[in-house]
DNA sequence: CTGAAAGCGCTAACAT
DNA sequence: ATGTTAGCGCTTTCAG
């Protein structure tokens, strides 16, 4: 039953149609100057052993793999999820394949993964993180072309990078804010990395451009059960901007555990718009930095590289406003 | 600045370290019959050239990569992430690496990606779908071993299998209802495939075994706002056990629409015990399948064929029971 | 212990 | 239009 046979080569599809080796390499490829009956005749042979070109021979001569690397630091994370299925898209529009892998969020790993592509060969690498080191990176990217998608603490030369513009997207989301009357606006926030540090910035602009001064800002614990959540709760806040929905919708359970309504005595807006936002109660608002779309470009400035650009490029793409009840 | 340069191969190493390209084949992988001082100069060697060695050669000479292909139909389905994680651990274990494909829903998608890693010879694959056409995989397992997670219509000879125990873990649902007094419990799906089937057979079983004939079953639409899920509200039941738990949010977010108390008045249980289930409010109770462990259990079914086990293999594994609040 | 030579399956330059 | 030949980078006999 299973016939697990040694796959047949170009060779053997060779012998049957009886021509030379090259010459079925030639007409498998669509390459010109073959005739057509010899090419159907070599077609059918193959067909008939169910022949299926070896991609590693194929790779190991011309050098390339039509593959790209796609790392990511945490998969269950849907936000890069959604990233990584812009990159494939892309790839697969180019007629490229992409490979994946986990990096869990711990920077060995997402190294440790990076460095088995590189073995692999594949002809690029996303690099869907900000805690990958920089040293590894550049020593990476001497190698193949690598994008960074996200903004990591430090970017060496010879990476591109694709990010959202967070201090905008901070800026949307605060305005509405503003426009739906609240002046108590608070911004809550676990981290303080690169993208939360250009949210608060965002945020405070729009306060000051309101008069408001640089608003309240709030750094809360990882964990939901924090007593710094109900600080945010606690203050005079009408309204609350989380750095992301995660925190976002904790703050909804507790303020629904406190029996603060949402959003008549707080309003909540959150970032990333993932399908949690979609799904909780209330809806969340949330600001989609359209991580499909980074994806997209992401694959595109490696391409760009790979079709012979030197300088580095830092593309930067608009968030959007998606408005749902909790702050309607 | 961006030296993309030749990468060294064997031959460089062997050259700056004065001896034959074979040897440095011998040392690098530390086969025995190399003087201690030899390996060592030269891997000193290798070092400062910054040599790694290449994959695609190693495996066209071997006749194997150390690769297993992962694809999943959707990974956007946080249960379908969590088994292909799963594989990873075990693989990673294993020495082997794991390369991940998305199938998005399409079978079409599905069997594109089956032959890609196909191409790229990898020794074995985990098909985390149930949608996967018999013939396919059926042709697929000639030529690799294929483990298929979950419960597809058909399962070809040939092909492994791994799947949570859907009827016991219905029963589990249906029983803890019935233990908390419950009489009039539905059972709620908006599929009629084989793992729905089995949930059904367990609820139906727990029902008959309580003495209340064959229960309740509502197939509803796919659509949350479709009128089959008020059904199911306006319906005499007092409790639902929801075939998964998306749909199982579905029902909470009618029933706080309707101002039905959860549990009061209707008790939810849903399956697969996703992070939503645990972010909901009220929290969800839930089944947990263990994604992970049918992950790895699926990675050793694999290294079994691959050692030699001729026979197909069935694995099931048991779920368990997660109670939270929408049904306490 | 070390080195030379063959070959994995394929492509591409070079004949014919 | 078709065939020949020389590798890609590595492992693996088989001689020295």
């Amino acid at each position: 039953m299973t016939t697990r046979s040694r796959r047949p080569t170009i060779r053997d599809v060779a012998e049957r149609a009886g021509v030379s080796k090259s010459l079925v390499s030639l007409a498998l490829r669509d390459d010109a100057g073959v005739s057509d009956t010899t090419r159907a005749r070599i077609k059918q042979a193959a067909a008939d052993l169910g022949y299926r070109s070896n991609s590693l021979a194929r790779a190991l001569v011309q050098g390339r793999t039509g593959q790209v690397g796609v790392v990511v630091t945490d998969l269950t994370n849907p936000y890069h999820a959604e990233v990584a299925l812009g990159v494939e898209d892309a790839a697969t529009t180019a007629g490229l394949t992409t490979l994946l892998a986990n990096g869990r969020r711990d920077p060995g790993r997402l190294a440790a993964h990076l460095h088995t592509f590189l073995e692999l060969n594949v002809d690029g690498l996303v690099v869907v993180s900000s805690r990958v080191e920089p040293e590894v990176l550049s020593s990476v990217a001497r190698e193949v072309p690598v994008t960074v998608v996200g903004r990591p603490e430090s970017l060496p030369a010879g990476v591109d990078n694709v990010a959202g513009d967070d201090r905008h997207g901070a800026r949307l989301a605060t305005e509405h804010l503003l426009g739906a009357g609240h002046r108590r606006i608070a911004f809550a926030t676990a981290s303080t990395r690169p993208a939360a540090r250009a949210r608060r910035a965002g945020y405070a602009e729009a306060m000051r451009a309101a008069g408001l001064g640089d608003g309240t800002v709030h750094v809360v614990g990882d964990d939901a059960r924090d007593d710094s959540i109900d600080a945010v709760l606690d203050s005079d806040a009408t309204a609350v901007f989380a750095n992301h929905d995660l925190l976002a919708v904790d703050l909804l359970d507790r303020a629904v555990d406190r029996g603060i309504a949402v959003p008549e005595r707080l309003a909540v807006i959150g970032y990333d718009d993932t399908d949690l936002a979609a799904r909780v109660r209330p809806r969340l608002s949330s600001v989609d930095q359209r991580g499909a779309a980074l994806g997209g470009t992401a694959l595109d400035l490696l391409r760009e590289r790979a079709g012979g650009r030197s300088e580095d490029r830092h593309a930067v793409l608009t968030p959007v406003l998606r408005v749902r009840s909790s702050s309607a």
